[in-house]
DNA sequence: GTAGGGTTAG
């Protein structure tokens, strides 16, 4: 239960039916506290009636399913405090309008929460907004839901602007998150540049406006800028770096945020997670989870979430299951990471049985959530099943395929080698295919070895995208693993005639704590000469076990002799069976 | 009596 309507019911009325720790509040106990409050007549006070009124209201937000009975409750809820509003004995106040605005503000439709602005400025008691009302209603209008617009924000942004209140700190901050929800960098910033001097959460607002839309540079020059800085101003920019795939920067920070004495968050935390799973920094991933558990942290839907992500991707997929069954939340964001590490690991059948679970613990699947499944059934070879799931994307949940699923589609049907099907799905889209489709053709083409096919898939992968480096690689492998050389040659001169470059590949790799990244032909990392001593040591030992290089497929744009020495030190496949063979080893799993 | 900035999935 809630603190405020708590205090209702225990400052005003001792006779109190409900016991503090029983929530969720429903609607049966907000009719059993009305009655109570009714029976003593407290609600002739008009304070304690907006109280009321209020706490009703705000006990309505959260994300719950359409179908759930918490959500049907939650909407009750809202409907209800209007109610209390249409029928109260006492004349409106901006403080119950207000009320009500955040609560609609955080509700299914926060374009309604201008219902009661209106309502504001037509009462005839003459009620007129204040810097609160112009607070909710901007919020209202980012969230990124259905009914939010830009529109409606820059409508509130020209109320607030003719009341004098843009120069309210919490107006002025609410007004650069808003448009930075919609992209507009320059209107965040004209809102921005409007203050002389910008409070805290201001300069905060536009550091994360500034590193969402890229501008990493200017954000950390804003952050370097700033008079004072908090936890939250920390975790501002370490989320930049994180966001935008900087996760070194992300990482360093945080460790400057630590050797500056600054308090460390859940929300810190959960950015170092990330970057720490595009790292595949196992280790200092592992010490943020230790740091979770030393402090006795609550493993939030967040952190949890971020937890079972940088397992899954650092390798561990066993450990990220530990900690997704420990959540004591978990929404679709919890399970769909949890189903996409069982899918990048191979675990299909797992992944598949957890959606069934997520589907009977009443939780919906997204369009994320599906891109999970369809993996899931790809890995495991599972094309009839993962057919079923595509359709019911559109029957059961009303989500329309993205290019992704229509991708994950054909690598389906390619993987299980029928591809003969895999064109034929290609040719019914009803979109036009993107290059991932003819992708993942192209990839089944390699597998199987189905050199026409693969130039077609090839033709209309560069017609999509054509300088998509990808295409080029794939057909060049297809072409050198039926040793056409002739073929991998024409394939390197269009690229050289059309100025398509394949991107150096890029290792990462963790030591101790440490983050080394190496690129092809890469010879600058200070203990170079070690690592070549060991590395030949190690291609040693795998000729001596048997493994033999597998340099035919993988070579590209190389000469011949360098290829197994380039492989020994990198390669998007055998490096990475290089590095799990050997350096994995020693790793608790 | 009400409020602002930072955190999760492809």
């Amino acid at each position: 239960m809630t603190a405020s309507l708590r205090n209702v019911i225990t400052r005003h009325n001792p006779i109190t039916l409900l016991d503090s720790s029983c929530s969720p509040v429903t609607l049966a106990h907000v009719h059993q506290i009305h009655a109570q409050l009714l029976v003593h007549g407290r609600l002739n006070h008009p304070l304690l009636f907006v109280q009321f009124l209020a706490a009703v209201a705000l006990l309505s937000p959260g994300n719950t399913a359409p179908s759930s009975p918490q959500h049907r409750d939650r909407q009750l809820l809202l409907l209800y405090s209007q109610r209390l509003l249409d029928y109260s004995p006492h004349p409106p106040t901006t403080f119950a309008l207000n009320s009500l605005i955040r609560a609609h503000s955080r509700g299914p439709d926060p374009a309604s929460a201008f219902r009661f602005y209106r309502r504001l400025l037509c009462s005839p008691d003459a009620l007129s907004p204040d810097r609160f009302t112009f607070t909710f209603l901007v919020g209202a209008c980012g969230g990124g839901g259905p009914s939010s617009s830009a529109a409606a924000g820059a409508i509130a942004h020209a109320a607030a602007l003719r009341r004098g209140f843009v120069s309210d700190p919490h107006v002025h901050s609410s007004l650069i998150r808003m448009y930075a929800q919609f992209g507009l960098l320059d209107a965040a910033r004209r809102v921005y540049d409007e203050l002389p001097d910008p409070d805290l959460v201001s300069r905060t607002a536009m550091l994360g406006a500034l590193a969402a839309a890229g501008d990493i540079v200017l954000a950390r020059e804003l952050f370097d800028s700033m008079p004072r800085r908090d936890t939250i101003a920390w975790n501002a920019m370490i989320a930049g770096y994180s966001q935008v795939g900087r996760s070194r920067e992300a990482l360093e920070l945080f460790s400057s945020m630590q050797s500056e004495g600054v308090r460390v968050s859940a929300a810190t935390l959960v950015s170092v997670l990330t970057a720490c799973a595009h790292l595949g920094a196992l280790d200092q991933g592992r010490w943020v989870h230790a740091y979770v558990q030393r402090n006795r942290l609550r493993v939030t839907v967040t952190l949890g979430t971020a937890l079972v992500d940088m397992y899954s991707k650092c390798g561990d997929v066993g450990r990220g299951m530990d900690v997704f069954r420990r959540m004591e939340e978990k929404n679709v964001y919890a399970w769909s990471t949890a189903m996409s590490g069982l899918a990048m690991h191979g675990a299909g059948r797992e992944c598949l049985d957890l959606f069934e679970l997520m589907k009977e613990r009443g939780v919906l699947p997204t369009g994320v959530t599906f891109v999970s499944v369809l993996r899931g059934c790809s890995v495991a070879g599972l094309v009839e099943e993962g057919r079923r799931h595509f359709d019911s994307m559109r029957d059961q949940y009303g989500i329309d395929p993205w290019h992704e699923h229509y991708g994950c589609m054909v690598d389906m049907y390619g993987r299980a080698g029928r591809l003969d099907d895999a064109v034929r799905f290609i040719d019914s889209m009803p979109i036009e295919p993107h290059a991932g489709a003819w992708g993942a053709l192209l990839n089944a083409c390699r597998i199987y070895r189905n050199v026409e096919m693969g130039e077609y898939a090839m033709k209309k992968m560069v017609e999509t995208e054509s300088k998509n480096h990808g295409a080029y690689v794939l057909l060049s492998n297809i072409y050198a693993e039926s040793r056409n050389w002739g073929g991998v040659n024409d394939v390197r001169e269009s690229m050289k005639a059309k100025g398509v470059r394949k991107e150096p590949g890029c290792s990462v790799i963790e030591v101790g704590g440490e983050v080394h990244e190496f690129f092809v032909g890469d010879n600058s990392h200070p203990r170079y000469g070690e690592i070549e001593v060991m590395l030949r040591e190690m291609s040693r030992r795998l000729r001596s076990a048997g493994y033999a290089a597998k340099t035919n497929a993988v070579m590209f744009d190389i000469e011949e002799e360098e290829e197994e020495d380039a492989l020994r030190r990198h390669g998007a496949e055998v490096g990475d069976r290089l590095r799990a063979d050997c350096l994995g080893r020693g790793r608790e799993h």
